[in-house]
DNA sequence: TGCGCTTGCTGAACCGGATAAGTATCGTGA
DNA sequence: TCACGATACTTATCCGGTTCAGCAAGCGCA
């Protein structure tokens, strides 16, 4: 029951290992009638290279490694995360690449898998996603001497190799279209501050919104908790903005949730736009006008520029499509101040409502 | 540059290859004092074994196969996965095992995939999931040899392994609820039939309805668009049901919207359960009542059995915690028919609506 | 003192392929 | 008819570990 070697094929077709060989991987030096010989041979054996064989003579490895640092409960509502991983595997699985996964802690846990993987010669190569600023990978990457491409900004990934997208310009793109709507009191509720792309769409933001409309950014951990949460801060303040912007769609759901919760009606009273864009934003009521991107394609872009780095050549840095921007329900020009305005007591907290029951009565004043 | 090897280790030493083998790997034949030295050295020089040579020996891959066989959307948007790779990802790691993904068409593609990795020496072990009625991949990872856990029922599993949980008692404890809380007419929105843990499903809650509540199943493909078309056409039917159970929560939530859309009240005309919990069941409004369970430790035991298998021993089935009821605001006891009953007009058509803008007026009566 | 046993190490074979170097066979042109 | 070169292989070596047989030194014991 043991599985056929070389020399098996070799010895059933009568010729050397050597000849099984170059039969086998298309090289001269066997006639056509043995190699088609030997080929019937190991097609009928079910002969299967042994990659570790192979990958003793110095060849590749064929797999690439990638290291997710987040938590589980975090991972899995992140729909970004598997159609990123889709994407990449899509192009990997099509040159014949594996993809070996880990869940790390940290990113100190992260480099010693990388550096581990890299030892021991099972990895050809790496990506880098959530790129923190002055991020620990990168300069250990670098010295590792592994082929790496980063999903993020060219900025902070030093030599490696940068795919990005422009999330400046999306920014911009909403924070325009929110202000030819006739908004002025704009609101951001933006992912982990030390990731590069948030500190980047933070500044777009605050340029976008500059001598247009009052703006505010609000840093969270990505959970919808966190969302609804600065949400409810947001809307309880004096001077609450018109719209919300949100850094990921499980947010943006949460957002919207805690806004009807204070009887505000989305889009009238609060317009609403996610990033990344899901089948959670259409399914919700408005769906939500979202920045859409192709993710699959993302990583994909990202697979494809690291196996060319493997290969040997010296791809480009490269920038993708920007998200844009789908528009959906849940924005509209603002309503002026009146019946849509929220009673200052559901507010601002009194003791903690269950869940979705707001007292009864009320102003909350006709719901479309 | 190059990588150190176990010679470089040994000359740097001054013994041979076979004494350096002995001491990094903890095994007698060499004294306390040499092994020391030869650590340090080791250490030194940062020396990791080749994966491939040890291999090559006869020795485990170290790395577990788990191909996917779901398109990329749908992937991102079932939390599900993510946090089951999560799981089984955690107890790999902490034997220091690798995780081979791959996402692949169909269940073709997905042999193929297993025959490779395992002719290849590539992987150790395999996990399937979604186990399929009359599942072709059970033979023929049986006469592959491959050790194999099934994230399955044992009905279907052949003589693999399986790891499951019992979803009909689940759907039991649903029904039981929903029938004492006074609903007699309950439709479930289940997932694709062919799955074995939907037929499961599909029979628990016929049998548990009998007798005691008329019962109505329409099967989908998990999608959010399918979940809110099959929730519309169950609502628009005379006799339509005061409660559902959906087999995710991404079409509870899509459920939910259309249900609001047609001027029903959650949980007040119609109550709602999602299957597999997840932030999302939280973040809207009402929050769903869903059955949940630890899907990250589900992932979990099925890797320290399939660890345990590849090792050698035979671990026997294992069943996994029973879904748990988390009860929120979608369910109540059905309201008797009044004001919340939904105009014809809007439930069964007339040309279709923009997305979240219902008609003017009507007689939908107060929402609270 | 001599025997056998343990300890601590060396040398070599081996895993399954890739590949460089060597060799036998054949056809061809001078 | 012989030299030459191409063709079609074989042989041997290598990759980086593991493992087994062998061996010398040291020790206890009769």
């Amino acid at each position: 029951m043991r599985r056929p070697t070389i020399s098996d094929v070799a010895r059933q077709a009568g010729v050397s290992k050597g000849a099984v060989s170059y039969a086998l991987n298309g090289r001269p030096g066997v006639s056509e009638s043995t190699r088609a010989r030997i080929l019937a041979i190991a097609e009928e054996l079910g002969w299967r290279p042994s990659s570790a064989a192979r990958a003793l003579n110095g060849a590749r490895a064929h797999t690439v490694g990638l290291a997710l640092c987040r938590p589980a409960r975090t991972l899995g509502m992140e729909p970004f995360f598997m159609e990123l991983i889709s994407g990449i595997e899509g192009e990997l699985a099509a040159r014949s690449y594996a993809l070996t996964l880990q869940v790390v802690a940290d990113h100190g846990q992260e480099i010693a898998v990388y550096r581990r993987w890299w030892g021991e010669g099972r990895i050809d190569g790496a990506i880098l996603i959530d790129l923190h600023v002055g991020d620990p990978r990168v300069p250990e990457l670098e010295s590792l001497g592994l082929p790496a491409v980063v999903i993020g900004h060219p900025s902070e990934s030093g030599t490696l190799l940068p795919v990005w997208s422009d999330d400046g310009g999306a920014v911009r793109e909403t924070v325009e279209y929110l202000i030819a709507l006739g908004h002025r009191r704009i609101a951001r509720v933006a992912g982990l501050p030390r990731l590069v792309h948030t500190a980047l769409r933070d500044r777009a933001f605050a340029e976008a919104c500059d001598g247009a409309a009052e703006h505010v950014t609000v840093h969270t951990d990505y959970t919808g908790e966190a969302g609804a949460r600065a949400t409810r801060r947001l809307l309880s303040s004096p001077a609450r903005p018109t719209a919300i912007v949100y850094d990921n769609d499980i947010m943006a759901v949460a957002g919207l949730s805690a806004a009807q919760d204070l009887r505000l009606d989305v889009p009238r009273d609060l317009s609403i736009v996610a990033w990344d864009d899901s089948p959670l934003s259409r399914v919700v009521r408005p769906p939500l006008t979202a920045l859409s991107r192709d993710i699959p394609a993302y990583g994909g872009h990202a697979a494809r520029r690291l196996l060319a780095l493997i290969a040997g050549d010296s791809p480009g840095p490269f920038e993708d499509e920007a998200a844009r921007l789908t528009l959906r329900g849940s924005t509209a020009p603002p309503a002026r101040r009146g019946p849509g305005t929220p009673r200052p007591a559901a507010a601002t907290g009194g003791p903690r409502r269950g869940p979705g029951k707001p007292p009864p009565g009320g102003t909350g004043g006709s719901r479309r």
